[in-house]
DNA sequence: GTAAAGAAGACTAAAGCAGTCCGGTTTGCG
DNA sequence: CGCAAACCGGACTGCTTTAGTCTTCTTTAC
């Protein structure tokens, strides 16, 4: 399916509910009743996501987390990559080596401009559009029109969702 | 990750060998000396691509498989639909209801745009890209460079590897 | 000093994936 | 007519990954 893992969706999320108030310290308890994923898995994927520098965290009593940059300027790709690893959809896109195909493969070059090409629309989304998206007034699924996708390639757009928002 | 399967792999592999001739039969075998995968492998990939609608069998000696199509109108995103089901990053991104968090989720409106971008760029690419990148000079990975990826974008550009192949 | 909060890691259960093998059917050819 | 080559269809097993939980420890505010 291509899929992302349950946990880097729920990451998202989180993120997503942090940004809608950067300043804030939000406890995971708090992040778990706003989003309703379970405290443990709150707990886990904060955890995961200081490792991997996206958020700091203050200790102690009315401790929590914080996001490590603006909303702005981090992307699903920096998600992903803070839970999963670097972004490969083959193995062969990333490293070479351990494949016993390798020499005169023919997917091997087109299955690396496909993972580039995935990775510059992964990165064309961020935290402050997500948040975006969610202040506005809620919009039905349907209305996220196919016809709205190029907007992701042209040079100049990076906020993807305030197109999104506007009608 | 975002990780791809190590078949679907295979089978786009398999099917860039058949491309190569495409009005040929190809027994199982053959393509498994051909491509260095393994024989059962193969036989079992061949027969899904074939429940796909991708391959075409010819049953008795001297039998084989053969593209239903030609190549140039079968994409990766083809291949990968026969094999994994439809392209869905996130669950939710496809089909609605069994996610807990569904109403006032931030991520889904964005993540539906994510599919539809990734689903573009496995569109771009087709069997016959592959094919005809075996048949070139073989260039070392590192010659695919990051910024020959915006030809995915261009709207008048479907073969991608038309501009790999060049120099 | 106590309570609230994060840190760290071990652990279990479940799901998906890769790979193999089997018996069956169709077809070509001697 | 019978054998061999090739596809057909599915069952089955072992492995890896993932999700989710639990426990214990440390830090800090009041």
């Amino acid at each position: 399916m291509l899929k992302l893992g349950k946990l880097t969706d729920y990451a998202t999320v989180l993120l997503a509910a942090m940004a809608a108030e950067p300043e804030r310290l939000h406890a995971a308890l708090e992040l778990s009743g706003r989003t309703s994923v379970a405290a443990p898995t709150v707990a886990k994927l904060l955890k995961q996501l200081q490792k991997g520098g996206l958020v700091q965290s203050t200790r102690g009593a009315h401790g929590g987390y914080r996001l490590s940059r603006a909303p702005a300027l981090v992307t699903v790709a920096d998600v992903i990559r803070a839970l999963e690893g670097p972004i490969a959809v083959t193995d062969c896109a990333v490293h070479d080596g351990g494949c016993a195909i390798e020499v005169g493969c023919a997917a091997r070059a087109p299955f690396r401009l496909i993972n580039a090409a995935v990775t510059q629309a992964l990165e064309a989304v961020t935290l402050a559009d997500m948040a975006a998206s969610l202040n506005a007034a809620p919009r039905r699924p349907a209305e996220v029109s196919m016809t709205e996708v190029p907007i992701f390639f042209h040079p100049a757009a990076r906020q993807v969702s305030a197109h999104v928002r506007r009608r």
